[in-house]
DNA sequence: GCTTCAAATCAAATTTTGTCAATATGATCT
DNA sequence: AGATCATATTGACAAAATTTGATTTGAAGC
């Protein structure tokens, strides 16, 4: 019988844990962040919330959605981690998160940003 | 036969105009450019092109990727302003635009940035 | 406990994205 | 010009994301 090492699995085929439960690979957990700014809707609840903090009765005012449609992309956002949320009775309460937002710019920058090792790939005799 | 104030309707409805024909808000273009890093396969160009400039075939190699597929992709990131691309005879080369990439961390930081106006906007009596 | 209200979840319909194979374009070479 | 190679475009299909309305959950008030 075969022996895995989880630990060298993981890093070889960049998969992560997420959960517990969940695979994912380090990809898709990126997507997830920048899938805060891939929606006009989304982007419109943002550019709301910029205004500081608000509870959904009044994003939902201001927004061509339904309630569940706020809460779809609602649930986006928290999960990207641009946006917190916090719960106070019934109400919900939303805000951009610092945390979040700051760890996207990071994040961003990082995927942008030149290898330290930079590979002469001049397949086609450039 | 009314008149109309182009400026101010595009002002008001936060319409933009893109290449003289096309009509999309100002949401959608912010959009565009974080699909870049919407998408594994995306992801995992980016990440390939941080180790320099490249050429298709290259790419296509490393990635699992049809020809057709690769070019969907890099019409995206092209799109987006994150990569672009130089016509080298027969062969398209691509790297990660320093501009672009620098643009997409500035909105960002803009879309994420608390408003200098905040409103207080205590609907439910928080 | 029952009612009410806010928000989340679900299921179905619709729209948007992504994939794949075939074809078209456009540059180079003979 | 005709052949060849690299990439782009197209159209059909599959898969994922979004929308909508109905239902459920969970907190508060009676």
């Amino acid at each position: 019988m075969t022996k895995f090492d989880l630990k060298h699995i993981l890093k070889t085929y960049q998969i992560i844990l997420i959960w517990g439960d969940n695979l994912a690979t380090i990809y898709e957990e990126h997507a997830k962040v920048f899938k805060a700014f891939c929606d006009e809707k989304r982007l419109r609840i943002l550019e709301l919330l910029r205004g500081g903090e608000k509870c959904a009765c009044v994003l939902l005012e201001q927004l061509d959605l339904g309630q569940s449609g706020l809460s779809y992309h609602m649930k986006i956002l928290v999960e990207s981690g641009v946006v917190e949320s916090c719960q106070e009775g019934k109400w919900t309460h939303y805000k951009i998160s610092e945390k979040g937002s700051a760890y996207a710019g990071t994040l961003l920058k990082e995927l942008t940003k030149p290898n330290t090792v930079i590979e002469k790939n001049n397949c086609c005799k450039k």
